[in-house]
DNA sequence: ATCATGCTTAGCCATGTGACTAACTATACA
DNA sequence: TGTATAGTTAGTCACATGGCTAAGCATGAT
């Protein structure tokens, strides 16, 4: 349970952002070039190429030049740290469904030392 | 599959930071007052709040003041949307598992093209 | 009533983020 | 060769983020 895990922080923050994830969803179809993905964002091209190079950082894409068109594709893989971190949280979360009340007898214990 | 969605741009953002992320492993192990969560992160008490702020607007954390103390609790139901994109990612994701073959085989198609 | 404790608010500062325009490079096409 | 196309780079700008200090406020202990 790493403490300072870059991979994880890489991975949330390119996710953060709608228009990335936008372009996500888009490739999940398949490979697009830059301007493809660009089209519906309404964007400009260099923040577009921005948004792709965050989402390059955190490995959840992949691209290649093929003439003067670069092609995007995703990386299924990437989502895997994150996969794994979630199902650890959810590991100890739900073991803790009792969550609640134990926050209230914790509250209720405290009052009660002091009668 | 809502192209605007705040919930899961606040969550993942929330998620995006070690700090945080580290404050909800703490809070995993059961409800803890502020104090208790600022002292191992080294950061001083305003700046934790903020933290705190951050993980509440994203509805991971609960917090209530009982006296001076404000005692944080996690809300396990609140990974439910980030799961459910995951989920859904994979879903899409993983139907393309010949991703690499797919999008070689469009740069050869593209080649072919232009014999 | 006084003082310590625990949080809160206000405000500052450096850096990061997301958007843009404008100018440039490199490839394809005529 | 010349021109359109697809990216790229550089530089600007407003605002968000994450850290801090200093001062304030409410509650519990003496």
């Amino acid at each position: 349970m790493a403490k300072h895990d870059p991979d994880l922080s890489l991975l949330f923050h390119a996710l953060a952002d709608p228009t990335r994830r936008a372009i996500l969803s888009r490739l999940a179809k398949g490979a697009a070039p830059v301007s493809e993905l660009a089209a519906p964002t309404g964007l400009r091209l260099p923040t577009v190429m921005r948004h792709l190079a965050v989402l390059e950082e955190a490995g959840l894409i992949a691209t290649a030049k093929d003439g003067r068109v670069r092609s995007c594709a995703i990386v299924p893989e990437a989502l895997t740290p994150m996969r794994t971190w979630l199902d650890e949280q959810r590991a100890i979360w739900e073991a803790r469904l009792d969550r609640l009340d134990d926050y209230v007898m914790n509250l209720m214990k405290e009052r009660a030392n002091d009668p």
